[in-house]
DNA sequence: CACGTCACCTGCGTGC
DNA sequence: TGCACGCAGGTGACGT
C-alpha cells in the first residue's frame, strides 16, 4: 500500500505515542510477518525493550529500540495502530505490541496486514536490511547532478528503474507515474537518453510529488488506508482526461506494473 | 547487467 | 445469486 509519503505520515502520527512506551510482550499471529530473527528468539529479546524513537527510512519503519531496532515494512496492505487498554485481535492483525506507558496505561501497536506480505526485523545493525537501499528522495544526497550521472550510469527504461529501491528509494508505482508525468517523461523512456534538462525536471518533480504526498498526508483508497488526501494527475485515471491538456490517459504494462501516462505530454522520442 | 516470470496472499469489483 | 476472472500501493528469487 503505503509508498514514502503514507510511511512518513503514517511514523509522524505513531512518533508521540510510542516514544518512552516499554514493550511488555508481543503475540505474532502470523508466523512468516516476522523476517527476523525466530519467533522464540523475537519474543525473549523484545520484552522490557523501550521505544526511544520513530523514524523512517524509505518504506521502513525504524523503531530504535534500547538495544535493537525494529524495522517494519507494510508492502502493499500493511497498516499500523495504536489501540488503548484490553483489545481484542482484530482477523488481519498479523503482529500485536502490547506497551505499557511511565505512568502505567496499556496500549497496543497492531500491525495489521491483508495480504500478508508485510515484514518487521528486529535487530542489532539496521544496515542488515537497510544497506542496500539508494540515496533518499527527500535528502541533500538526491540533487539533479546525480540523477543525470546515475540515470546515464544504467541502460533501463524510466519507470522501472524509479521502482528500483536500490537506485532510489522510497518510490512506488503511484509516486512513479506522477513524477514521469509532472516531469513530462514516457515511463519506456531509456535512463541513458535523459538530458540535464529532463533530468533536473524529474528531480524536481520528484521531490514536489513526494512533498506534496506528505503535504497532504499521502493518498488514500478506501479499503486500506484512508485519510490521506493526494491528488492523482495520472495514477488510476484511465481513460480520464490529462490535467494539463485534457487528453486521454492511457494505461500500459511496463514490468508487470500498471502505468499511467498521458500520450501527448509524455512523448517517447 | 537487464529483463521476464512467478511466488507470496486476500479481497473487491465486474461481467457472464 | 454464484462464480470465474482480473486487479491491487511491494519485493525477492529465479531463469534467460
Amino acid at each position: 500500500m503505503p509508498e514514502l509519503p503514507e510511511v512518513e505520515t503514517i511514523a509522524r502520527k505513531l512518533k508521540p505515542q510510542l516514544v518512552g512506551k516499554t514493550i511488555q510482550d508481543a503475540q505474532l499471529r502470523w508466523q512468516r510477518t516476522l523476517a527476523f530473527p525466530s519467533p522464540r528468539k523475537f519474543r525473549g529479546l523484545i520484552k522490557g525493550q523501550q521505544i526511544q524513537n520513530v523514524t523512517r527510512r524509505a518504506k521502513y519503519f525504524i523503531l530504535q529500540l534500547s538495544d535493537f531496532s525494529l524495522l517494519i515494512h507494510l508492502r502493499m496492505s500493511g497498516d499500523l495502530l495504536i489501540k488503548k487498554g484490553k483489545i481484542k485481535p482484530e482477523k488481519h492483525d498479523r503482529l500485536i505490541l502490547n506497551l505499557l506507558s511511565a505512568e502505567g496505561d496499556l496500549s497496543h501497536l497492531v500491525f495489521n496486514d491483508t495480504r500478508k506480505f508485510g515484514r518487521v526485523w528486529l535487530t542489532a545493525n539496521a544496515e542488515d536490511v537497510l544497506g542496500k537501499l539508494g540515496p533518499e528522495p527527500l535528502s541533500r544526497a538526491f540533487t539533479s547532478r546525480w540523477l543525470h550521472t546515475a540515470l546515464h550510469s544504467r541502460h533501463r527504461l524510466l519507470k522501472p528503474l524509479l521502482l528500483d529501491q536500490t537506485f532510489l528509494a522510497g518510490i512506488g508505482n503511484i509516486y512513479a507515474d506522477e513524477s514521469l508525468h509532472l516531469a513530462k517523461l514516457h515511463p519506456l523512456a531509456a535512463s541513458d537518453s535523459v538530458t540535464e534538462q529532463q533530468a533536473e525536471a524529474l528531480h524536481r518533480s520528484i521531490c514536489q510529488v513526494l512533498k506534496e504526498g506528505i503535504r497532504r498526508n499521502g493518498a488514500s483508497f478506501d479499503w486500506v488506508y484512508r485519510g490521506g488526501e493526494y491528488h492523482f494527475r495520472v495514477y488510476d485515471r484511465t481513460g480520464k482526461p490529462c490535467p494539463v491538456c485534457g487528453t486521454s490517459i492511457e494505461r500500459i504494462l511496463v514490468g508487470q506494473r500498471s502505468t499511467h501516462f498521458c500520450p501527448t505530454c509524455q512523448r517517447l522520442s
